[in-house]
RNA sequence: GGCCCCGUCGUCUAGAGGCCUAGGACGCCGCCCUCUCAAGGCGGUAGCGUGGGUUCAAAUCCCAUCGGGGCUACCA
């Protein structure tokens, strides 16, 4: 049996990690058994569901690489794969639930059902729903007939039990008087996520549903459903939940919880899939980087960790730069050359552009994010209109600075080979001359040419910058000085 | 409140009775390298929630306890 799993993310909201790391898991599974991915959009909840957020989840999903065999856009044998074009079907299913007796109408009133809630919490028992309040057929005869609407419910036979093997979880038992004659299908006729879910699942051959921890209590329900439809329930899988730094369930209180952010902030895909993984799952023989590919490879539900993992930005960081230092140079220049120019504020000519192409190599050791490209490249391309103040106290109008200054306008203008190791070879030899030590003599001039004490490669910086480029900057920032 | 899940360094994890004076990774600290910043190399800091058992032997098994989380909607 090839297994046939989904990804059934609800466009409440944009895609965010936590759902991500479902998809990617998902993912992983049926790449590694030879298996179907499906994409299906449980948008049962209209109030909420917006194109925005449906759109978002695509994008970004696609974004990540985690492409699906079959289901939203991409089609297959089943239709859009979006629940909100399966009304009729889910609601034949209630009908016929309710036919065999599985189901019932229901005419209770919040405040019924919440006075069975209380009473449940004051006698400390659970507020299961029991279906005491369950009419008779006369009854909702006679009240469809004279216009009232009503909720159908799932009747859970009780006394009973549901058992199941969670793959991650293990033996799983709930008691059917914890669980509550739970709603199928909405007073206005729209099926609630239990059914369209459990509907689907089935007509589409669902083999594993890997989903959230947050659907665990829910799985008798669908086990239930699922049942009483004849079928034989999926195999299922329920993966902790991802928490903030307090221990928490992740949220947007938390900061960034939106993959939009975390590209925008110049993650790279490769890392993120990565770092998600990790969240739970071990690669093995004390590996942690590795490629989607890999990971199919030797991806394992089985070994799926239980216990809720903390969302570490810094982490996630790390190992962006440890996927952008494995970027080769021209790779790097494409995805960062707008970024560049943006800060730049100009569009890139031949001659920007093989400048930039030069500070590739030095500045992409040096990044973590991408945007953090730009600070770094700036200087090679606009005017030093400032020094950093604190640059400028410390070794600028220090004894040193003028005698550095001066003596580097000397040693490069006499220099007839501009490269990096002549440049290096010149301001040696002034630094010796005039007995400053490396640091003291070339912060000023690091700081002449880039306006900060950070920046790429001093000589290589003054190379690529350029003969006449370079001396100007020095002198005026000589010139600054007196 | 009820039901369910979880509990190894700050964080992600390895560990399925002796291989554990608990391993790896991020972070943090120090040293080295070094023209700044990174990167890199080397070293260090730090953990089995607690209390009882079982056993020659427990991070690993049992019980209790404490802590965290999820669900408890005509949300998903």
């Amino acid at each position: 049996m090839t297994p046939r799993v989904r990804f059934a993310p609800s466009p409440t909201g944009y895609l965010h990690v936590g759902a991500a790391r479902t998809a990617l898991y998902n993912y992983l599974f049926a790449h590694h058994n030879g298996g179907t991915f499906i994409l299906r959009s449980d948008d049962t909840d209209t109030a909420r569901g917006a194109d925005e957020f449906q759109e978002d989840i695509l994008e970004h999903l696609g974004w990540l690489g985690l492409e699906w065999d079959e289901g939203t856009v991409v089609g297959g044998p089943h239709g859009t794969y979006r629940q909100s074009d399966r009304y009729d079907r889910y609601r034949s299913v209630a009908q016929a639930l309710v036919n065999s007796g599985s189901a019932y109408y229901s005419f209770a009133t919040a405040e019924q059902l919440d006075a069975f809630k209380r009473e449940a919490r004051e006698a400390g028992t659970s507020p299961a729903y029991d279906g005491s309040l369950e009419p008779s057929e006369s009854e909702v005869a006679e009240r469809l007939a004279a216009g009232e609407t009503a909720v159908v419910r799932f009747k859970v036979p009780r006394p009973g039990a549901t058992v199941f093997a969670d793959i991650v979880r293990g033996d799983m038992r709930f008691e059917h008087a914890q669980v509550d004659d739970f709603v199928i299908l909405r007073s206005n006729g729209t099926p609630t996520y239990h059914l369209a879910s459990t509907v689907d699942d089935v007509d589409y051959g669902i083999t594993h549903v890997i989903r959230g921890e947050d659907l665990l209590s829910s799985t008798p329900k669908h086990i239930l459903l699922t049942r009483a439809m004849g079928s034989d329930p999926a195999i299922y899988a329920h993966l902790s939940l991802l928490m903030g730094p307090d221990g928490k369930k992740l949220s947007k209180r938390h900061g960034d919880t939106a993959m939009a952010a975390y590209r925008g902030a110049g993650y790279l895909p490769e890392a993120m899939n990565n770092y998600l993984a990790l969240l739970g799952w071990n690669i093995g023989d004390d590996e942690t980087i590795a490629s989607l590919n890999e990971m199919v490879d030797r991806f394992d539900l089985t070994t799926v960790s239980k216990n809720p993992a903390v969302f570490d930005p810094k982490k996630l960081e790390w190992m962006n730069g440890v996927y952008i230092r494995d970027m080769d140079d021209a790779e790097f220049l494409e995805v960062t050359l707008p970024l560049v120019e943006e800060v730049v504020g100009r569009t890139f000519s031949r001659d920007d552009r093989a400048r930039y192409a030069m500070l590739v190599p030095l500045v992409k050791e040096r990044t973590k994010l991408l945007p953090e490209v730009a600070s770094q490249a700036r200087f090679l391309f606009v005017d030093i209109d400032e020094y950093d103040e604190k640059a400028w106290s410390k070794v600028m109008a220090v004894d040193e600075g003028p005698i550095a200054l001066d003596g580097a306008v000397a040693a490069l203008e006499a220099l007839d080979s501009w490269t990096t190791d002549g440049i290096d070879t010149a301001l040696r030899s002034m630094l010796e001359e005039h007995e400053l030590s490396a640091r003291k003599g070339l912060q000023p001039i690091r700081v002449a040419i880039s306006g900060s004490t950070v920046s790429p490669p001093l000589f290589e910086s003054l190379e690529i910058l350029g003969r006449d480029e370079a001396l100007s900057r020095i002198r005026t920032a000589r010139a600054a000085l007196s």
